[in-house]
DNA sequence: CTTGACTCCGTACCACGGTACGGCCGGTAT
DNA sequence: ATACCGGCCGTACCGTGGTACGGAGTCAAG
């Protein structure tokens, strides 16, 4: 068996194969992110599995979950297996956050760039426009400088 | 002159009005977000500005920014009215920024889609399908569901 | 069988974004 | 005049997500 080898890493091997650091391996092993491993003369040992769990997390944590969050979706891995009560809410739960994220995000978007391509002109130089403008009043102020730039 | 009166808020007035705490302001100007602000009788006089200013920052900490983001942000209002330098530079940053932060929420948003549609029914109740199957292999996971999906 | 790289553990420390505390003072109401 | 509410200040503390340290044990190569 060639990958049994794998199935015995190190905390050094794993953490370097997950692309973290062996302190953060053992913190998550602290938080319950990660099950206590086996251990050989005292010495962690790891499988790929742990690698796969470690990726998840930074992953979810790159997406703008916190460790909490990412602990809840390892737990909605496994109750896929066997029984999967909150599973939908749970879900659900998270996806309208994320959508409410996106479309805030993209709110954003649209005013960044209303801004950059209206402040940098000098037809607008006296205008209110400002990110706090788009902020306060519902986006009017992109509408207004929208309709402006349409105009011309 | 009726509006003088909310020119001249109390720091509990301004705080009460941005919905946080009295202390949070007195942090945002030890952090330099919120300009010193004028006192009467030593005691901090605050005006609407302000309020729109702290309820920026806390909007744009809800999509993600760290506060010294929306102090950058801040700032870019401010040289919109003055020299703007860098200005199409730093937005282009942000935007792209935004972008990438969009496209990875829509991918985990289709990954919870079928994940919440796929684990819970029976027909794959024997399924590899699991969040960390998606994280990992760019989704093929979910690709193959789909597909199993749409043959039904 | 020594040397060096790696691991063990607990504890301390870090940055971020606040929150709380406690002693003092000013403004206003009764 | 006295009470009380709110403001002032510095400092301490909190949770989150790690990172660093130091003294000891272990393993593998030379």
């Amino acid at each position: 068996m060639e990958n049994t080898e794998t199935q015995q890493m190190t905390i050094g091997a794993v953490a370097k194969a997950a692309g973290v650091g062996v302190e953060t391996v053992r913190f998550y092993q602290r938080k319950r992110l990660l099950e206590t491993p086996n251990r050989s003369a005292g010495f962690r040992k790891y499988s790929d599995a742990h690698v796969r769990i470690i990726r998840f997390v930074k992953r979810a944590q790159e997406l703008g979950f916190t460790l909490k969050d990412a602990q809840d979706l390892l737990e909605l891995c496994d109750c896929c297996r066997e029984t999967r009560p909150r599973l939908a809410e749970v879900c659900h739960t998270k996806i309208s956050e994320i959508q409410q994220k996106i479309t805030d995000l993209n709110r954003m978007l649209e005013m960044l760039h209303q801004f950059s391509r209206t402040c940098g002109s000098e037809s607008v130089s006296d205008s209110q426009c400002s990110l706090l403008d788009c902020f306060e009043n519902d986006w009017e102020c992109c509408d207004s400088l929208r309709k402006r730039e349409s105009n011309e």
